[in-house]
Formats: structure tokens, C-alpha cells, sequence
DNA sequence: CTTTCAATTGCAAGCGAATTGCAACTTGGC
DNA sequence: GCCAAGTTGCAATTCGCTTGCAATTGAAAG
């Protein structure tokens, strides 16, 4: 499944790493830009989501801006990040795996705005019950948990 | 608890019906002005949350966008209403009764936007499960449902 | 009912997130 | 290497929301 390369494991220039999200960018016939590649790279290395700005302060030098909004919109149509809403006015985003379950949640400190990642979530029988009230179709959730970290309260 | 008047019921001065929501302004020393009681009275005619640009439309001439910020500022902060985000950046707004438990969710249509009023939600059991995994305290969420309407699929 | 003053409003300017038009520049197929 | 389509950087723009300030108003006190 991975690729045949292999260098010494670590920094710049993670084509063998990153290959599961070129690929597909590439074979749905878009081009491996240097600002693309640098905004996978630094998404791969984070822990949380991660705001547009937040890129931007890492890679002005690589990429502009609205490239960095217009590579999130590519990336968010097709599937390979996911967007959250923390509640203040600002998308965050994060690197999926295509095809991997990714689904998780998260945990924000209201006053020190620390995130934990949440695996737990409702049971899908919520949703389907849901289903049949509602007559809704294709159900999908945005889920946020808020509260006071331990070092907060 | 109510008030003594009572009119042929109806529009315009709903005094008794608003009272609910001017008596707590008021005791606690704010004034009641034509733009706060425009914005109850427009809020208390709502089945869905209403935008801050929707309730201007509605009440231009009676009222400055800003001050329909500014109003829905303070109805949150005295808990008068709650605020929804529905995923587009806009915020959303729903009149609550004081004291009243209005937990709810909304299922969104995300092609034509039509909202249904969501009364289930995940067992309390799962936010504690979450207390105890995380060390958080005071935990709260922001939860919302979307998919197809009926019309829509 | 008038006076009085702090709270509130309207207006216009300002801010940050996100989007867009366009000329210049890459990427990747030939 | 060449070329066309896709992409980028830049600057200007939009959109939701906030803020400073002078003018107004609600309501408490006289």
C-alpha cells in the first residue's frame, strides 16, 4: 500500500509520507503546487486543528494567503481534511486519511482554549432514530464539547 | 405571576405576553426601549433561530442593525436567548423562556436550509463519562444535525 | 408634569475572516 | 524545451460583527 521509497524518516520533502494525499490530488487531475505541498506537510505534523492564519504564520515565505483558503477548499471538497467550528469565529482543519474513519470530536477549554481530542460519541442509533422522525436523509452532526481544563478551574 | 392587563390579545404592545423577558430586563436596571421591545416581540413571533440581519430587515425602521447587535448581547448575557451556529458564519438566535429548560438541537437541509426543532440528544451518562475522561469541568455542547429534507432528496 | 442624567441609540468608521478578479507564473503533458 | 491549463500572489472587496461618539430617550426624582 505504501510506496517504494523510503529516506531517512523525517523532514522536508515527505513525498513518501504525504503520497497518500498527493495521489489523490493528482489523479483527479490537480497539480502538486509548492504551496500544496507545504500546507499537507505542515497539516500532517499537527496534533489539532489548525486555523488558515495559523498556516499562513508558518509558511508566508511558501504561500500566500488565499492560496492557503483556496488549497483548504480543494482539500475540504475532496475529503482530505475535515473542518471544525470552535465557536469563536474561525474554521479550523485537519488532515483525514481518504477513506480512514476519522470521525472524533472535540473538548475546548473555555478559558484557555486547550483542545483534547474526543473519540466517544452518541450511538447511531440516535441518528436513525432521528431518520425516522424527521424523514431526513444522508444525517451528518457537528459535535463540540466546551468546559474548564483542570488547569483552569 | 402574570400581570392584570389583558387585551383583545394579539400584535402590536404585548406588554403581558413579554413580560416574561421586560420584567427581568428591568429589574435588573435596564431600560426597556422601543428597539429592545421591537426585538422581543419579533424574537416571540419566531418558530426557527432568526439572524441579526434577518430581524433588521424586519425592523429597519425601527431599529439600527447595531443596536440589534447590542440587544442580542444582552439578551445572551441575561440568558433571555440562546445563539446556534448553523455552519454558514452566521449566528442564530431563539428567544428562551427564563428559567425554562429549552435544550434542543436543530436537523438543517443543507441544499434548501430548512430547519426542524431537534428534542433528542445523547444521554447525560456520556458527558460524564467525558468529565471523568478528560478532567473537565462545567461541561457543555454545541450539537447540531444535517442532511436532506424530504423535499430535497 | 418637568427636570435631569445615565443608559441607549444611530451613524459611520473599523476590524478580522474569507472571497475574488486579474496579470504573472508554474506544472506537467507533449 | 514548449505550451496550455491550472495556479499563484497581490490588491481590492465582501460579509459579519464591533466600536467611538454625539444626539436622544427612558425613568427616577423633584
Amino acid at each position: 500500500m505504501s510506496s517504494t521509497e523510503h529516506h531517512c524518516c523525517g523532514h522536508a520533502h515527505d513525498r513518501g509520507i504525504l503520497s497518500e494525499w498527493t495521489a489523490h490530488l493528482q489523479s483527479a487531475g490537480h497539480k502538486l503546487t509548492k504551496p500544496r505541498l507545504a500546507v499537507l506537510e505542515l497539516l500532517h505534523r499537527q496534533e489539532h486543528p489548525i486555523t488558515n492564519r495559523e498556516i499562513h504564520a508558518e509558511l508566508s515565505a511558501e504561500c500566500d494567503l488565499a492560496s492557503i483558503y483556496r488549497t483548504m477548499h480543494l482539500l475540504l471538497e475532496m475529503d482530505l481534511v475535515q473542518q471544525f467550528d470552535f465557536g469563536d469565529g474561525t474554521a479550523r482543519f485537519e488532515l483525514v486519511s481518504p477513506g480512514g474513519d476519522s470521525h472524533h470530536h472535540h473538548m475546548i477549554c473555555t478559558r484557555c482554549s486547550t483542545v483534547v481530542e474526543v473519540d466517544h460519541c452518541f450511538p447511531d442509533s440516535l441518528s436513525e432514530t432521528l431518520a425516522r422522525h424527521t424523514g431526513f436523509k444522508k444525517i451528518t452532526h457537528k459535535l463540540e464539547f466546551f468546559g474548564l481544563c483542570p488547569d483552569c478551574q
